[in-house]
RNA sequence: GGGGCGGUGGCGGAAUAGGCAGACGCAAAGGACUUAAAAUCCUUCGAUGGUGACAUUGUGUGGGUUCGACCCCCACCCGCCCUACCA
């Protein structure tokens, strides 16, 4: 109380104190000018180069956190950056708004989806307009509203019509107690129980929809023209899994045909046993009776098993003998035929050839089951090696031996002649094996697109024609206590006309995955009520493709790879142009809870951004965001940090507004103005690549020395006005509010935000004099504050006649000296 | 097991081309202002030795390359993240 009183008194009494700096004030007030007057809504604006700023867009999941700042603060300040340097800048923001957590959140709170999305999505749009970015709200999209999906069926409908979106049956993971599909997070624990009633979840095979993504394998694994973190595209490669080897048919004795995928053709003579996935489809054939019991408990027991826990390393191997036998190509020798879930269905033919000597997997499933091991590859340098001797699988490339007709092909050739060897006896060729499946869009869910496709008995998969879309979400749903998806259980909703024949049809009931909402929503910004198409062509021709894209490394394998798949397909069908959706890819780094974990609310470790907001405003938030780590690296929160920023602030308030007059000293508005400029050249570096946190310690730096000219009586003169005016437009991207009320306390025109970038005066940013560093040996001796300009041998001479260098020296003679110009002399002995 | 990123004061972090390590900020200590507190301002602040200028030492560990290494090379230790029986 006392304190208010103070307060209050010092304002009463002494009128020429200064207002204080008032974020709470000021930041509504210039966030709603801001939007009256449409500042951040550019249009074609054929004078000016474009940008396309992106940053991914928030889920609807209620509310903005920290990590949303730090995605976007910095983000944003980029593309106000590029604003100021003359680009005409479009930086959108929307809403992902299909998905599970709607409708688990539905559930539990008794409401419906639609209801729960679209009151975060209103609470999200409030808390993001508090940041005060430069959004153009004009392009706001939500990816769950009819208007949008209508083309996200659009895009389905093209992608089925140019052969990229096909059905077949894949397995998904089934409650056989709920009697409904689950998605993956509604699968609980190790014993993969089901979320709702506790039952062990099954897999079983559903018909669902794909798009061709394979077909892109050996194009996405090429980044040409785009500038991506190297991680990104390293998680993209790997995530491809391109892999060079060949396929090989292998026969039972009932002449079924068993195709498996090697990458050690060479091997093959040491192929001693076949193991198949327990899903394999040519299981139920090979079982012979005396086995039946044993692999249907097998299969079933797998069939509850997660992949991770089935690929877990450490796992012991576990099987069961079918009963049959193949026959080895190159060999001929009869191999047992076995199931084991080390052997996935997802990836190659779902069948190997097991090669015990020669690979670590099989050697332990050949140990644990008393299977043969025959060596076939005798390694440079090593010990000749015999299969009873062994004790691990003998990895490396070598000379085939016990191979028939190869024996002796050493190890550089191994690989080709065996191939040419099975071709030759058509049992087998080269071939490409990626680990990059087909992309399953189909979701047994309520809160998505549907997939708009009709069956009809008559005329089978037909497309729901273009003027019947979107097909919309029936809002009358109900929830049963099984779990089932609303839309199969909906009396009418389902039950249709056939758009070719006009009988009785039904609709598909699977939604689109929600990574296809995201896969298009940056061509949805540049016209999100254009009727007739999913954008305006004449827009995407002018903002395509994405300058600069920014977002959470998280995204790395899917969404990132979704959209760059969508985009070549897009591109296939001849909607769009280019080869890559976006130029550029940076990622930001994690914030941390205050004890460096990560933030959770189990921890409690979790930083509202709100609370901050009221505390500090917005500016102070998003300076200390930039400020306090690099942007790629994340890092701890501090509460005591952001102190630090508040100060900062508060101090650039009472530099620029409390008037001070002195005597002035010319030296000192020199540096001054070398500061100012120098401080320029190396912000002006840092916006663009990026470097945000240098960004913020450089202004403080300046204002530092601000203080000392101000002390000095630098305060009023040109050299300071300039000062301030650079200043502020160096500020306005990291603190757009404070830095448009100085700009208008200080009568410049509104508003800061169209102001351009300053020019720098190189001349003024040169230094007057440098510190010439003196080293004897590589160690610092002396310092000598000497002219830029100097000569080499002006250097040498001064470095010579240094005091400390000649005692060291002590009359001996420099070896040789070595002059770096402009910065050191090292003089060795 | 594989891959990636990182390790610099009490803390977060700077060092843009191999050339003054520790910018900037936080915390801490001392001081000024105030009846007092907050706010603000000033000073100090890697370690060791010295009253001091200064010297020695110092960027996870060990080695190497170089006139010179936080930076490049080799080996190792630790932390975090991702991935995981990929045939």
């Amino acid at each position: 109380m006392a304190g208010i009183f103070y307060l209050k008194g010092a304002i009463m009494f002494d009128p020429t104190a200064i207002p204080m700096y008032k974020p709470e004030e000021i930041e509504p007030k210039w966030q709603a000018r801001w939007e009256h007057d449409k500042l951040y809504q550019p249009w074609n604006d054929p004078d000016k180069t474009k940008f396309y700023a992106l940053t991914m867009l928030p889920y609807t999941s209620g509310d903005l956190h920290i990590g949303h700042w730090y995605a976007m603060a910095p983000s944003d300040a980029r593309a106000r950056f590029k604003r100021m340097q003359g680009y005409n800048v479009f930086f959108p923001m929307g809403f992902d708004a299909f998905g599970l957590p709607a409708e688990n959140a539905a559930i539990k709170n008794n409401t419906h989806p639609k209801t729960w999305t679209y009151n975060n999505v209103e609470r999200m749009r409030a808390q993001l307009k508090t940041m005060g970015n430069s959004f153009d709200w004009r392009s706001e999209i939500v990816t769950a509203d009819p208007k949008y999906y209508r083309w996200t069926q659009w895009w389905f409908e093209q992608f089925y019509k140019h052969d990229l979106a096909y059905q077949k049956f894949a397995p998904v993971d089934f409650c056989p107690s709920c009697n409904t599909t689950l998605a993956r997070e509604q699968v609980k624990g190790e014993e993969r129980l089901c979320e709702r009633c506790g039952t062990p979840v099954i897999k079983k095979n559903l018909k669902q929809w794909f798009f061709r993504a394979s077909n892109y394998s050996e194009e996405l694994l090429r980044f040409d023209g785009i500038d991506w973190p190297e991680v990104i595209r390293t998680l993209q490669t790997k995530w491809i899994g391109k892999s060079e080897g060949a396929s090989i048919i292998f026969h039972t004795e009932a002449e079924d045909a068993l195709e498996v995928f090697t990458t050690r053709p060479d091997t093959l003579w040491g192929a001693t046993f076949m193991v198949l996935s327990p899903e394999h489809p040519l299981v139920d054939k090979l079982t012979t009776e005396a086995q039946a019991e044993m692999v249907q408990a097998y299969r079933q027991q797998a069939a509850r098993q997660s992949d991770i826990q089935r690929e877990a390393l450490d796992r012991e191997k576990t099987g069961v003998f079918t009963g049959s036998y193949a026959v080895n190509p190159a060999s001929g020798q009869h191999i047992p035929i076995w199931i084991a879930d080390y052997v996935l269905m997802t990836y190659g033919t779902g069948a190997i050839m097991a090669v015990p000597a020669h690979d670590k997997r099989d050697f332990d499933f050949a140990r644990k089951f008393n299977l043969p091991i025959t060596v076939v590859i005798q390694p440079d340098g090593l010990e000749s090696i015999n299969a009873a001797a062994l004790t691990e699988a003998v990895e490396a490339h070598g000379m085939m031996v016990n191979s028939g007709p190869l024996t002796g092909t050493p190890g550089n050739l191994s690989f080709e002649k065996a191939v040419e060897f099975a071709e030759a006896n058509g049992f087998g060729h080269r071939s490409v094996n990626y680990r990059f499946h087909d992309w399953l869009i189909s979701r047994q869910r309520y809160w998505g697109a549907p997939i708009p496709v009709v069956y009809c008995p008559h005329c089978g998969t037909v497309l729901v024609p273009d003027e019947q879309l979107p097909v919309e979400l029936p809002d009358d749903i109900e929830w049963t206590q099984k779990g089932d998806n609303p839309l199969v259980i909906h009396p009418t909703w389902k039950h249709t006309t056939c758009p070719n024949c006009g009988g009785p049809a039904e609709r598909e009931t699977d939604t689109m995955d929600t990574f296809m909402c995201s896969s298009w929503y940056h061509l949805r910004y540049l016209s999100p009520d254009y009727e007739t198409y999913p954008f305006d062509p004449e827009q995407a021709k002018f903002w395509l493709p994405v300058d600069t894209y920014t977002g959470g490394s998280e995204h790395a394998t899917m969404h990132l790879i979704y959209t760059r798949f969508f985009h070549k397909a897009a591109r296939d069908c001849g909607i769009l142009e280019g080869d890559e959706p976006m130029l550029q890819l940076r990622n930001q780094g994690m914030v941390l809870g205050e004890d460096g974990e990560k933030m959770s609310k189990s921890r409690g470790n979790v930083v509202n951004p709100d609370d901050l907001v009221q505390k500090y405003g917005a500016d102070t938030v998003r300076a200390y965001l930039i400020f306090f780590s690099r942007w790629d690296q994340g890092g701890p929160w501090s509460y005591s940090g952001i102190e630090g920023n508040a100060r900062w602030l508060r101090r650039v308030w009472s530099m620029f507004l409390e008037p001070e007059t002195t005597h002035v000293d010319a030296d000192v508005l020199k540096a001054l103005r070398r500061k100012t400029h120098q401080t320029l050249r190396s912000l002006s570096y840092d916006y663009e690549n990026f470097e945000f946190n240098t960004i913020v310690s450089g202004l403080m730096e300046l204002l530092n020395m601000m203080a000392r000219a101000k002390a000095a009586g630098a305060y009023g003169t040109p050299e300071w006005n300039e000062c301030v005016d650079i200043y502020l437009r160096m500020l306005a991207p990291v603190c757009p509010h404070i830095a448009e009320e100085l700009w208008e306390r200080l009568g410049k025109p509104y508003s800061i935000h169209n102001q351009a970038w300053p020019k720098l005066d190189e001349e003024a940013a040169k230094d007057e004099e440098i510190t010439l560093v003196v080293q004897v040996n590589g160690k610092l001796r002396d310092r000598m504050i000497v002219s830029p300009e100097i000569s080499k041998e002006e250097m040498q001479a001064a470095a010579l006649s240094s005091d400390a260098v000649r005692g060291e020296l002590a009359g001996r003679e420099p070896k040789k000296i070595i002059v770096v110009p402009g910065k050191l002399v090292n003089v060795v002995v």
